[in-house]
DNA sequence: TTACCTGCAAACAGTTTGCAGGCCG
DNA sequence: CGGCCTGCAAACTGTTTGCAGGTAA
């Protein structure tokens, strides 16, 4: 982890930037952190800390870790941005479920190749790519039987 | 085309809503587009065709086509919300441009099947998914060779 | 000292909502 | 006629920007 602070401020201070105690704060709290954030709720972790930092440096210093590549930021619902590691990790697609919003993530060499093949056959040279699966997770797709059933009826009535 | 506007049609009348001139106009400037627009720009169209219409009215007829099945939401830049056609052909992947912007529709069935089977490794019921793959069209890569060269020296300079 | 950094408030873009009047059926 | 529909303006959300004062080096 400190690994990871070190790596933010050798990117900071090689940009000619300062490395001030709310960018350290905001970068430490994004590296603890377990979920993909997004900015307003990394903002919320980081008042914690310390209330005197504004939003406006959170976004500011998110868009720093996203220049120094230690940071990404990805799609998932179609509100806002949520920000995700961009170090020491693979790639990794997302299974997403939309009842619970528990997110799953995975890996899939298989799939990756394909993606490649996909791209070369259209000329593309790929930076990068999204894939969100989205559906129900076990334990809501169990929960939901009994909506599923009601839909059924409601289909047998009408036609 | 038409076809589709009765489809909506009928849609609207089962929901025991209005057939008015406005959802008429909207639903038939969105069938007859061939891009992903958003509802911005299908505002713009609209306005062409009758200039009364406001953009509160295409925000809601989207958001009934959407209801109805007929259209449906993508997420390819990370700004607004592009609405895509959801009748009459198969699912879609998206190649997109981040130079020129061009977007290529796709199907994979391999892939496609790899991600069933994905899912299904972790209990999930798909309903839908998103793969946008992102990168460089072969025009642009061409155009940007220089562009990466000069990278090149920079990194050979610095280290 | 000098340029960068910060928090605040204001601006902004995309979208939604409240409302008074209008139209469909 | 009654409830749905519309356009307008205003509200709202997430994000960015201008600015005056503060801070790192």
């Amino acid at each position: 982890m400190d690994k990871f602070l070190q790596t933010f401020a050798r990117y900071v201070l090689d940009k000619k930037l300062n490395i001030t105690a709310q960018r350290l704060t905001i970068a430490e709290s994004f590296f603890k952190s377990e979920k993909h954030l997004t900015a307003e709720e990394l903002y919320l972790v980081v008042k914690n800390f310390d209330p005197s930092i504004g939003q406006t440096t959170v976004y500011r210093t998110l868009k720093l870790l996203c220049d120094s590549g230690l940071a990404r930021e990805i799609q998932l619902g179609n509100t806002s941005i949520n920000y995700e590691k961009n170090y020491d990790t693979e790639h990794h697609d997302h299974l997403i479920c939309e009842s619970c919003g528990k997110i799953i993530e995975v890996t899939d060499q298989s799939i990756e190749f394909l993606q490649n093949k996909l791209a070369e056959k259209h000329g593309f040279t790929l930076t990068t790519h999204v894939l969100n699966l989205y559906g129900l997770c076990k334990e809501c797709h169990e929960n939901r039987e009994h909506l599923l059933n009601n839909k059924k009826k409601y289909f047998l009535k009408k036609y």
